[in-house]
Order: C-alpha cells, then structure tokens, then sequence
DNA sequence: ATCCTACTTGCAAGTCATTTGCATTTAGTG
DNA sequence: CACTAAATGCAAATGACTTGCAAGTAGGAT
C-alpha cells in the first residue's frame, strides 16, 4: 500500500493508509459514513475526522488509486481502482457480484467509433440492478 | 401527456405537466434545480415550489413516465422513460449524446444468465465519459 | 354545475452528504 | 534533526433533498 501512495507522489499517511486497509479488505465498494464507522471500530486508529475521510477519498481518486461508482444511491461509493470490472446490484440487499467480459468492452470502443460528437471515452460506468436469487 | 398521467393512475396537475413538457423540450436529462429555473423562466406557470418538483419527480419516475440518470454528479438528472438508450457524457462541458445498441443489450443478458447470485435484472445503466471533440 | 375527498402543493424547518476555512500537526526530504 | 509542503481536526457552511402540516385542487360522485 505504501508503494502505491509512493508511485502516486502521495504521503503514506495513517488515515490514507486505514482507508485502503479498509477498501481491500472488504472487496465491495463503500461510502464515506461506512468507510468512518469501520475504521472507528476495526482500526487501531480510532480515531479520525470524517471530512478527512471526504478529502482522503478524493485524493485517492484523484490520484487513480481509487475509482468512484455509481450505485444509484444518494452518496457516492469508492472502490480500489485495481482491475476493471463492473457490478450487479441487488436492489433489495445491496448484495453485489462483479463481473467482466471482454466482448462489452469491444462495443463501447465501437460505439464511440460511431460517435458523431466524441472522440474519446476515459471511463465507462456499466451497471445492472435487479434482485439477487435470495431476494427474489 | 394528459392522456399518460391518466394511465398511470396520476392527476394531470399544473406542476407535473409543466416538469413533463420541460422534459420533452429538452432532450437531455435534467436535475431538479434546472428543472426549477426553466419553469420558472419560460413557462406561464411562473410560480412552483422546490419541494413540489422533488415531489414530482418521485411521482413520475415511481409511475415508470420518468428515469432517473446518474451522472456521476452530486444531483439526479431524470428523462422521459420513453424509449431506451444510453448516454455518453463529456466530462468538461456536460454535452450528451444518446447512444442504444442491440448487441450490447444480448451480451448483458448472457452476463446474467451466467451470473451465480442474480436471475433477474430489472434495469442497467450504461455511461460513457469521455471528451466531446469540441473539448479535446 | 356543485360537492367531496383523496391526492397535491406551498412553505418552512429539518436532515443528510459533502465541502471549506483556518489553525495545528506530520511525513518525508535534505 | 530541522523544515516545509502537504494532511488533518474541528466547526461552520453549503447544497440537495425530505418532511410535517395546513391549504388548495383535480376529477369522480351527486
């Protein structure tokens, strides 16, 4: 973790350090009020302000170390941004199973070939939602 | 639209058919702050409350006459539900372009059926962020 | 055409997620 | 070990919604 935040030109700091702990430990992502309440309780770091978690999240996007998702929630969720792969969300338990598949990447590049007005994609966001086999 | 609030069970009021005429008018999604400026500046109802159009968002997209759309932005933009499609977004000046594609529709199907915790999908989201050509 | 009632709306206050200003602390270089 | 830019804590501010309640209204019933 620490080589990472090197690459990144980003200091190893407790709370960066505690977040990523976080973050690859539990392999879904996670909002800022969850990321604080586990690190309150997990973590030998006990304690740490929640605005440095918003600005540590941030950081870490910024830097590529983190990638935001799009849950459909009204907070935003971050996950380690390690390999590319996109969810499956159930919408009554929250349960979420990653997937990837080579083919749906083939056609975004295709569709943007077609594109009139673009050019260039730097991120794609692909989400699916329904009710996971338990739920149902 | 009359005729849809009808079906759907919903009184035909001043507000719903302002936020729906506001919707059909302009193709891309809009938030409620946005929705809020152009009634109050263009339409002859000159005269609505914030609250209402949340309220109303809810309603229609409950109803199934609108969708809500994430953008990655600190708000909800929400469209009219009539026919399906994606969008590619231009991450400097919010340009939208409107994309649907068979193929992508089947491969999403077939992640499905090879999926272990989910059978069923009720809906997906597909964004694409890029640069429009005019940006880049 | 008028009445009724459940559904809508306006208003104001409240909640929740996130941001920001500023003083203090600290990681990491020299 | 000292120094400095970067990070953090705290408290207050902002922005996006939500909610309680009283008043208004669409649309079926009379």
């Amino acid at each position: 973790m620490k080589e990472i935040l090197k690459e990144k030109g980003l200091k190893a700091t407790p709370a960066r350090l505690a977040i990523l702990d976080i973050l690859s430990k539990n392999r879904i992502p996670l909002n800022a009020a969850i990321i604080y309440k586990k690190i309150i309780k997990i973590k030998t770091l006990s304690k740490i302000n929640e605005a440095t978690i918003y600005r540590t999240l941030l950081s870490l996007e910024g830097s590529g170390v983190l990638r935001k998702v799009n849950l459909m929630k009204n907070s935003f969720y971050f996950e380690l941004n390690n390999h590319h792969h996109h969810h499956i969300i159930c919408t009554k338990c929250n349960e979420i199973e990653d997937f990837e598949n080579n083919q749906l990447e083939k056609i975004i590049g295709r569709i943007v070939e077609k594109s009139f007005k673009f050019q260039t994609i730097k991120e794609h966001s692909i989400e699916l939602f329904g009710l996971c086999r338990l739920c149902k």
